[in-house]
DNA sequence: AATGAATGAGACTTCATTCAT
DNA sequence: CATGAATGAAGTCTCATTCAT
């Protein structure tokens, strides 16, 4: 995730070093990619694929230009670059959340709600979708890469939760595919209201207070006992 | 929605002209800034703001590069008079909705979600949150001036009904702010999912379905009575 | 010079007409191509030839952009109408001057004084130099026309007052050809420094005073008798 | 002033490389914003600003169209930063002209007039003037400037020997503020007639010969002794 | 490996000129 | 005659990419 930045470990132990080496000419690591990409995804967030020069990027990383392409061929590449590296992890660690199908339905809720909320509340992490959404016309593949790499591996992990509580009896006879988008889409709701238009419920933007009242409502319904029907 | 294009009454009358034809200049309808906004819509939607060269609008629009600059002074101002467009009207029907409060709470849901569902349906309709989701970067004024004459106006009236319906105990108590993204998100998720990934339930994108299926859930709950808690 | 305005003439013996026209359609007198020379030559030399648009022209003309295009066949043969306009009735008029050489020579100086300050403090006349030195390196044609009809007509008349003085034994004997410039030139300098630089002496602009120190210095010269040589 | 241009030292020492050259990419010269400003100026001067296309501006610096925005971020610039240049150096000497107050008003003079000479034949001197004239309606802040830096350092020290020439009791009392324009305006006048319109006495354009005869009348006056009032 | 000066295609915008009405 | 909508060539400026150093 290259979230570490260059330099902090070392500091620590250089304190014997008298001048404090000039920044200019810093570490070798090949992290040199990774920086790069940290700072195309800060200013494609901020001003847009477009919106963004090279240069930007490269003053960013802490290098030149002419450095950048050193490690990517092309403006479009470090688009394609921060895509797949925000696409790998997850497609790696897609099984692990397979494995916690042990416990009840609404355990794996609850851990599928606690997953997302500690993804999206690192900017990181939502900016790759937000970026996509943002880019789709421009990088149709990378979006279909995403959808490939992300969607079509955790939405069925889902949709599989709901048709097994189903098949326990715990969950009424609904069409899972269509129920996932009840259980999903309010939480991307509120992510996006906030991230796009800025629009937060008066207590401030509270995703677990969110999570809290939409799990109320899936469970229960939002009805009052004894009301259906109104 | 100024549609229709150049020339199509006109054909009729001019049998008899030989085969000369090309008109240089065209006639001069005041539905030409609307055509321009049109063609914009399409391309802004298919290929962003940036992607879009002026000199296609026009083409698309019919008339030449120069003309587009007779109704806009520059192609950002296009992209003002899209947003502008389309939050008019809606910035005047607002106060209709509230009208329709008299009935039960369900009815009042079940005419949003077909208020939703006409609108959505309509890809005019539809490219503009979508424009401004995109570009809200590039024009975070035209976000906000949608911000507050649509959603600031529409939002409120959602809140409104569920706020009544706890009021007469036919919901039970929940925040109306966060419950307000639970009924309006699975219909949200299922859009984007859909424009932006392509993705479908399998049965193709059945709104109408979808919606059944979010209201049952809505006031059901998704647990089968006598589960409650797994 | 064209400097009345249209239809003025016209107004007073049409009392009879009870809704007084309206002056869309105004006159018909093809005083149209001295309208629009006026309005180009003020706006010329508001904003020079490139910066003015044939529209503005047309406007300040009061007619449209069009009608401008009926009168003239380009913006460049408003340039060339404006001069040559200037330049014919000079021509006319030079043999003029020369008739009067009967007087001394100083009554020949101090009538081409009179003359110059005139001519010059009318804007529309020095506005046809101003533009000309102006444009010289886009249209040197036309300076080679202002040339040829107005400063080759103009200068051998002023030249031969001097010869004439110097052969009458009035004027020392001095090359007549150089001799034209310390006559003409403060003159010059003094416009020119009000027109491009707005630079006035303490007393204003004040053009009949300059004349009289000049001839003063010119006839006198400039230093005190008894003190020639320091 | 940057007059060398790229490769000329260079091709001596290169005759064993056989064909190859084309050097794509120049050196890095801090001559280089000198070198546009050259260009500009021999371009501004010959086809004036608006005539002038930046591309052939740097075309004739010897670099790409691109390059020259490296030095100046937009045309309009370029001719600020001509003016600027040259005034600058201006400014810096003003006051050394004060110096030499020593010698007789005719010194003054003598020493004044040589000055001019010498920067007036100077093309790039005599340019920067020209060029202000010709653009004051676009850039009246750098005629202001000019002015400022230039005419109003100049013109008062002129004034300056003229009235303490009058002080002395060596001049006629005049008012120094106009006869200044009789000092000044038959050189003015003599560099006008042959920039703007070829016009050169018979013998050539002989600028000391014009002084000559400038200081003749200046001193003495036009006028045969015993004549005065003819 | 790194730099950043240089390139040049390409985009927006202007405006003289044309011509259907 | 007159209009002004329309055209499109042309000019300014940007910026991804290259490459000499």
């Amino acid at each position: 995730m290259a979230i570490d930045r260059v330099g902090d470990g070392e500091a620590a132990g250089n304190a014997a070093r008298p001048t404090r080496r000039i920044p200019k000419f810093r570490r070798r690591a090949d992290a040199r990619p990774d920086e790069v990409l940290d700072a195309a995804l800060d200013l494609f967030i901020e001003k847009g694929f477009a919106g963004t020069k090279v240069e930007e990027i490269a003053k960013r990383a802490g290098l030149s230009k002419g450095a950048v392409y050193l490690y990517f061929p092309s403006k479009e590449a470090i688009m394609e670059g921060l895509v797949r590296r925000a696409v790998v992890p997850i497609a790696e660690s897609a099984g692990q959340a397979l494995a916690s199908f042990e416990g009840t339905p609404r355990d794996a809720f609850m851990m599928l709600f606690r997953l997302m909320s500690q993804n999206l509340a690192n900017p990181r992490v939502l900016a790759i979708p937000k970026l996509i959404i943002r880019e789709v016309a421009k990088f149709p593949e990378l979006a279909a890469m995403y959808r490939r790499e992300v969607i079509d591996r955790g939405l069925p992990v889902v949709v599989e939760v709901i048709r097994r509580g189903i098949a326990n009896g715990v969950f009424r006879p609904v069409d899972p595919e269509l129920a996932v988008r009840s259980v999903l889409g309010p939480i991307g709701m509120h992510i996006m209201m906030a991230e796009i238009f800025g629009i937060a419920p008066k207590g401030g933007l509270n995703l677990p207070a969110l999570i809290e009242t939409h799990i109320d409502i899936l469970y229960n319904g939002l009805v009052a006992p004894g009301e259906r029907g109104k």
